[in-house]
DNA sequence: CTGCAAAATGAAAACGTTTGCGTCTTTAAT
DNA sequence: ATTAAAGACGCAAACGTTTTCATTTTGCAG
């Protein structure tokens, strides 16, 4: 039924030791540790891989110290702007350190959570990153279990009970709508995705409340407005929001909320920043050349990529027991276009 | 050095085994083909697997039969609207296979595809998918070598050398050419990015050529411009398109290309589609939501991610020597608000 | 030359599964 | 009840590396 893959055409190391006249396990030697093999021999070793068009097999080695040079990356979603920089950037980084990237996304759903990690389990994965700080028990647990090391990205806390890098998120909430306090806005909506499996989104609202000096419930009916990380969705709710009295100012859970609030804005016939300012969190591509162009708080999605890239490619000695790692890379305001002063 | 993982909180097969009274060979059989033991014995293996908390190691698995269940994946690049839902759709759709996804991208340099396809082969891939048909012949004969399936996605044309599943992109730029002429316009620029690594530009500039009727040569100095796709390059790049004698339309090489002309023509003052009439190819998440909408021809991407990963994951009887399976999904124009009538 | 430490290499035992080949039960047919 | 066929299961040999330990070679000082 199941045909055994005929790895007919495919040399192994034996066959590279036989060609180079030298036992397997100096060629395995030549290839991980090439300073321990003479000169002359790693030469002729080399050859053969390169004649015979060796490729070996990491999977074979992984049985015995038990490292696949494969990490994990879980994210809620792809296909999306919000995590392309950081997916990128960590694949990248990771191609540098000649490991791989196995990659997943829940959509929003912590359950799926444990299937995943499951998955990339049975895969042997050398480590993972995950994007928040919010996370079932039971992966974790799991991967605790196998001394898996565990990597939350793209948000900060200081007190997070796992190690992470990212922004502090909180901050970037705050500064947005501080940002638009000082230009002189009293009138401000708010439009957040859900934030109860959503820390990021969490944070960043509990720093726009922490400006405004309110809390959620304070906030007059037609001041908030909730929608996920959906152009579509995000333009219908402001223009919801707009159809009625207007506020001077929005301020969106992320970049993406704001393109679908300008959207809207378009759609009303609403100038920006003339009529409405806006400002986004995040400063994904694209953010940039917007017409006008949107004031924004920039996180660092590269550098979070390729630090956590990184950090879980060494020895990574984060976590260790009494001591968490946790790194916060700085973020700030971007100002362009979108917001406009008033008097 | 490198310290050896210890997986001491691990349970193997064998631990399984002894606590469910049964021999190693019994587990391994009762996870895959679980029709061959008893009813009462499976209880006690998968109680007993799920007590320890047992999880399988792929790996060992793969040493015998060759099958890793991991896939991979090669893209131009996932930091960029275009191939987010293919990507999204292909990991989704390869989870529920029981697969993994194993991803990378090469930044449209084609050089860097044999290093990334070395990479996986050592990681055993049981198949790969790559966007595009062009390709070295490197990467390519290492893994025929190796009997790899290989699927190329996104692009179809019926001569292609390899097995493929995509939309006609030639169809696509004729398409929405055809469209423009359809609707009047006769003084049409056209806006796309290098075609010489990429062969989905290359064919959606043929056919839009093609319904124009002249070859590239022909086409006035200001008719034509070259960006890549990024949203900032595009937006020069048009913006200095419409400084001069302005066209009535401008065909975009895709969307993200659009989302850049509709940025210059903000910035211009144009307004679409009363001064200037904009289509773009491809229909990514969010050209249904800009204001106006924007008209461009849908590639299915979800569709072709799903489907692809499906052909992946079974045992894949498609390029058979003689037959190569080529698979055409069916694109069609969207019709929405950026393109006027013109008398 | 001789002898010895250091360096280079080889032999073989892992690593955690799967699977072909037997053996021992069942079940069903006579 | 007897026997054959089918069904369950165990044994042990793979799979392609890495790594420990032992052995051989090399370099160098005496």
């Amino acid at each position: 039924m199941k045909r055994s893959r005929s790895r007919k055409g495919a040399p192994g190391i034996v066959e590279v030791a036989n060609r180079a006249g030298v036992s397997p396990a100096t060629v395995s030697r030549c290839f991980n540790s090439p300073g321990i093999v003479r000169g002359e021999t790693r030469k002729r070793i080399e050859q053969a891989a390169e004649d015979l068009g060796y490729i070996r097999d990491r999977m074979a080695g992984a049985m015995h110290h038990g490292f696949s040079g494969t990490v994990g990356l879980i994210v809620p979603t792809i296909d999306n702007a919000i995590f392309a920089e950081l997916i990128q950037a960590f694949a990248a980084r990771l191609l540098q350190h000649d490991q791989t990237m196995l990659i997943a996304a829940h959509g929003y759903d912590l359950n799926l959570e444990t299937a995943i990690v499951r998955a990339l389990l049975e895969r042997r994965i050398d480590g993972v990153a995950m994007v928040g700080l919010k996370h079932n028990s039971a992966p974790l647990e799991i991967l605790a279990t196998r001394h898996v090391p565990v990597l939350a990205v793209w948000n900060y806390r200081s007190d997070s009970s796992i190690p992470c890098i990212g922004a502090n998120n909180l901050e970037a909430g705050l500064g947005v709508t501080q940002h638009l306090l000082d230009m002189g806005h009293r009138d401000i909506a708010l439009v957040f995705p859900p934030t109860d499996v959503n820390d990021r989104a969490e944070d960043r609202l509990q720093g726009a409340l922490m400006a405004l000096g309110c809390s959620l419930l304070d906030l007059p009916a037609n001041r908030f407005r909730q929608a996920f990380y959906d152009i579509g969705q995000a333009k219908a709710a402001v223009a919801d929001l707009l159809r009625q009295d207007k506020p001077t100012a929005i301020v969106c859970g992320n970049d993406v909320i704001a393109q679908g609030a300008v959207y809207a804005c378009q759609l009303l016939g609403l100038r920006i920043p003339e009529d409405i300012s806006i400002v986004g969190i995040g400063d994904f591509r694209g953010s940039a050349h917007m017409e006008p162009g949107l004031t924004t708080w920039r996180l660092p999605a590269r550098r979070i990529g390729e630090q956590a890239a990184d950090m879980l490619s060494r020895g990574m000695p984060f976590a260790d027991a009494d001591r968490i790692s946790r790194v916060q890379v700085p973020s700030k305001l971007m100002e362009r276009g979108s917001v406009r002063r008033l008097a």
